[in-house]
DNA sequence: GTTCTTGCAAAAGCTTTGCAGGAAG
DNA sequence: CTTCCTGCAAAGCTTTTGCAAGAAC
């Protein structure tokens, strides 16, 4: 299941090493598909898909099956190691987890992602919570829209 | 597919027979599986997905197929008589487009959706055009967050 | 050795598509 | 009677699950 009901505070790990620690010491079990998952992770630009990550590893690790992602996937995220997303239609993306959050935004106009430190939304964030008394997130679920410059050309 | 770049005028229909008169009017057909489907729309409290929509029509229509549910929201979503929206995980809802549309917030606690009408959002609307240059919208992708009360009890 | 992980295969949930028969106009 | 719609069946895409073989410790 992926919903987040249940956030685990952030590992924040530095480097692939330090992730592999973290797994280390929780008694798990460091595979070769881990060290690479891992590594993947590291790499991204961003949040990325499962089938970019399996596409990735793609040779490296000897048929490193998707299911196997998925549930690495998970069992990092509820170490605090991985978070998801849902950047609109699409599949979930998956990200190393950081301390704030960054919210994220997403135009719907030419598909554009970006990703906003935590103090840019504090505004936001209080006009929301100021007229609707809610404590909104955007760090799972983007602010979807339109970036300027489609916003422009309508 | 569902997306909803070219978004059409909604239609903002009074009532099932003034729907069914743009459908009539458009050269489309009036069939009785699109009179249940409209009846079902202006019934239902909110967006609804296609399973509740087929299990309300239930009986009602011999055997209407998700299917042809699906095909007849997307034909009435293209001339603006319903909109989709995607409020969390699970599927897509449906309803009835209104002018101007109401932006949605979702409790990541309880589950709890909210309709809100668009000034009560201008605030919001500003707080993001100004810090992120972003026009935001929450007719199709709802704000995510936390209700006052789920907010309380963390 | 014991327990945790993996790959494979299958299935589940949501949505779309192909097609031939049937209804609307 | 012609064109549009429908039901049915099948497939597509994303994600989850069962299970026996295999790897980590």
């Amino acid at each position: 299941m992926m919903s987040h009901a249940h956030q685990v505070p952030a590992l924040d790990a530095r480097d692939a090493a330090q992730a592999a620690e973290e797994i280390r010491a929780r008694g798990m079990r460091l595979t070769a598909a881990r060290r690479h998952l891992i590594e993947a992770l590291f790499a991204a630009e961003g949040p990325v898909s499962v089938e970019e990550i399996a596409a990735g590893l793609d040779g490296r690790v000897p048929s490193f099956d998707q299911a196997s992602i998925y549930r690495n996937l998970e069992t990092f995220e509820s170490i605090g190691l991985v978070r998801h997303v849902h950047l609109g239609h699409g599949p979930g993306l998956y990200t190393l987890a950081s301390e704030p959050a960054p919210g994220y935004m997403v135009c719907d106009g030419c598909g554009a992602r970006r990703a906003v430190k935590p103090e840019q939304l504090q505004p936001v964030h209080e006009a929301i919570q100021d007229g609707l008394d809610f404590d909104a997130s955007f760090s799972h679920f983007p602010i979807v829209g339109l970036c300027s410059s489609c916003a422009r050309s309508r």
